[in-house]
DNA sequence: ATAAAAAGTTAGATTAGTCTAACAAATGTT
DNA sequence: AACATTTGTTAGACTAATCTAACTTTTTAT
């Protein structure tokens, strides 16, 4: 298994997390490859049986290629958890460093990690962490945005996260298990007026209230 | 810079520091490819001016290789003191844990390892780590083998460590730093009996005394 | 329903790193 | 000095990952 393909798996399964149908252009815009390159992998990822794929038609992970992927998304979520915790890294940070060591075929170091880390099931920004044969405990959180007025809600997790994003709810002082208090719904934006502990009233945007996962208290 | 040209620089730097005229074929054997690869790379890391070689001659680091080379020798020691001091890892561990990790393009990741370590300047081994702009400061110390009787020495590095030597230096709690008395020298074979601290008088081969760099206390 | 746009395919080229086979040059041994 | 061995070179091929150019199929929008 090269860099590479792990790269191609690793995009499916994101791809397919977020929507129904996979088409090879979907594939190359987020690979950023030209469309010959994106159907030539496809064909070598086909051969080893992780995806299957037939001519004009959507594109699925086996559920071996699911495995794969799930087992790289494991060193990336376990690596983003060891640097924020053991090496002070922020949360903004750690995605792009992690983006490089998932790739690493040393099974020791990222048990030690697991291991280091006390074995932890969600990773840093809320997402879970596949064990070690692939298995993902899903939860079904809803985003911030489905939420009508009244509950008090706990963030749990971020639908995508971004840098941005990420500074963002930095300077707004939201983490992980912030709890909101939904105030209000704008219906001419969509926008949502929450409170939390201690701050004044704040207005989350629908941009931003759509990436926010959350589970009632 | 690809991974493999890096290995090709580091492979070069060592044999540079073990003896005089590096061939080709010395190259092939360390980096275990045939000839005509070696022929071929040797080629293309002369076009990137990292070495100098003409048809038939040694082969030579040029001043900007050897910077390249001691670049990644600095993550990899670096990367073997975080394992060890950080991570737990075992001195006979690291090395090859960080044969991968020497090789990730995230200066951010290596300069916050140094900054945890506080900035050291040797490795677990002994080995100088070299700075920032790849200049290594060299110590010259003595091999083991040769010190006369009477002298309390202090091992100071390891001439070349292989996971058995350090294996069997764990056992005879041997480590850097140890102060060992040299009590007598057999010359039928070379070897050498050493006492150190609270343990009993021990014989040591010639061949693990020329690998203990030592300095004279 | 047809034309335009988007998606997918094929062919052919390129770069990095590797190989084997065949040959050439240098070195070492009697 | 002649032969053997080691060392180095060239030619040609292969795989992985990428590209551009040209073409085809499917989908979409008038």
């Amino acid at each position: 298994m090269t860099h590479t393909k792990e790269n191609y798996l690793k995009a499916i399964y994101h791809l397919e997390q977020n929507r129904e149908k996979i088409s090879l252009s979907d594939l190359g815009k987020k690979m950023e490859v030209s469309m010959p390159t994106v159907n030539s992998m496809v064909k070598s990822l086909q051969e080893k049986k992780w995806v299957i794929y037939k001519k004009y038609q959507p594109l699925k992970l086996t559920d071996k290629g699911r495995v794969e992927a799930a087992l790289i998304i494991r060193k990336h979520r376990l690596t983003e958890m060891f640097l924020a915790q053991f090496m002070d890294f922020g949360w903004e940070e750690v995605h792009e460093i992690a983006e490089e060591i998932e790739h690493l075929k040393v099974d020791k170091f990222f048990d030690r990690m697991d291991e280091l880390l006390g074995f932890p099931s969600i990773d840093p920004h809320g997402s879970p962490i596949p064990d070690k044969n692939g298995v993902v405990i899903q939860r079904d959180y809803e985003p911030l945005s489905a939420i009508e007025v009244g509950p008090i809600v706990r963030v749990c997790s971020l639908c995508k996260s971004s840098k941005d994003l990420l500074l963002y709810l930095n300077r707004k002082q939201i983490s992980l298990g912030t709890e909101l208090e939904v105030l209000k719904r704008e219906p001419f934006d969509n926008s949502i007026l929450v409170s939390y502990k201690g701050n004044a009233e704040i207005m989350l945007s629908q941009e931003v209230a759509q990436l926010l996962l959350v589970e009632r208290c």
